[in-house]
DNA sequence: TCGTCCCTTCAAGTATCTTGATAATCCGAG
DNA sequence: CTCGGATTATCAAGATACTTGAAGGGACGA
């Protein structure tokens, strides 16, 4: 019986790895559904996480060419998935916005499964508990934002 | 203040969805620094996660014809990543090992800040805490195996 | 106005994937 | 035991997708 801080913290690690290593292959696979390359599932998942970018920031976070971003922006945009917005500011800047609708449509039914699963996972857990999951994941995505 | 059940668990799957998004940029941004492109690094996390496994099997999990897993086992063993062997019960079949040495000394590395951080967030739980934090990936694994 | 920044375009090269064919092996029917 | 079908991995060739690097036009700011 693990019990004791040591063995709880190393197990937890080892089963968040298991758990993420889950997580990634399951979005691969529906990346690949929607018919959505490695390049354009990162701009989806950094657009959802931060909101719209410009192509140059999204340049800045994957470490892609500018001219590389323009032809993933026309991919997604061609798919509908983000839409291309001039920024009033600063003629020059384009701000890439992604489409909540076309998320809605066809990418979170992808994901219903997945979320179903967790809802029974979560429903088998007290009040006090899921406070306590709850805020764990809040403080590693503080941590992560770092 | 969020408190009710229902309030709680929606909180959990928002914050699980933000947790995840940082895991999956991270995980690809620590395989380009290794020059591992997405099926490759996708073929890594498969034999990490249900140990070695035939080009067939790998092409049953990934969806991908069984030429390319041909050459991206090339590229892997090319690279150390993992070696080949034949299968001595069906001579037919090959083996596809990871290489636990070139992933301690080429992979690990690359996330140990993570880990860290992760350590850091598991220190300041009470020994309760961390069971529950367990449990709960515990059964989400095993709700994912399903 | 001049220098700089931002996005786009285009041509060329590199990776990656698919298809179809090949060779070795296993397995079951006869 | 042997033959034929099925399975497995590999290879070669072609198609597709991706990325780079250079060049250009519009827009900002001093």
């Amino acid at each position: 019986m693990t019990s004791t801080r040591e063995e709880l913290t190393g197990e937890i690690q080892q089963r968040l790895i298991r758990f993420i290593a889950e997580v990634v292959l399951y979005n691969h696979a529906v990346s690949g559904k929607v018919g959505l390359g490695a390049s354009d599932s990162q701009f989806m998942t950094l657009l959802q996480t931060y909101g719209p970018l410009t192509p140059r920031q999204l340049a800045e976070h994957t470490g892609l060419t500018s001219g590389t971003v323009t032809g993933v922006v026309d991919r997604l945009e061609s798919h509908g998935f983000v839409t291309r917005r001039p920024d009033p500011r600063d003629r020059r800047k384009v701000v890439v916005t992604p489409s909540m609708e076309a998320i809605q449509d066809k990418l979170v039914p992808l994901y219903a499964e997945q979320g179903e699963r967790m809802h029974a996972v979560l429903a088998t857990r007290s009040v006090e508990e899921l406070k306590t999951i709850s805020e764990f994941l809040a403080d590693s995505i503080a941590e992560a934002d770092s």
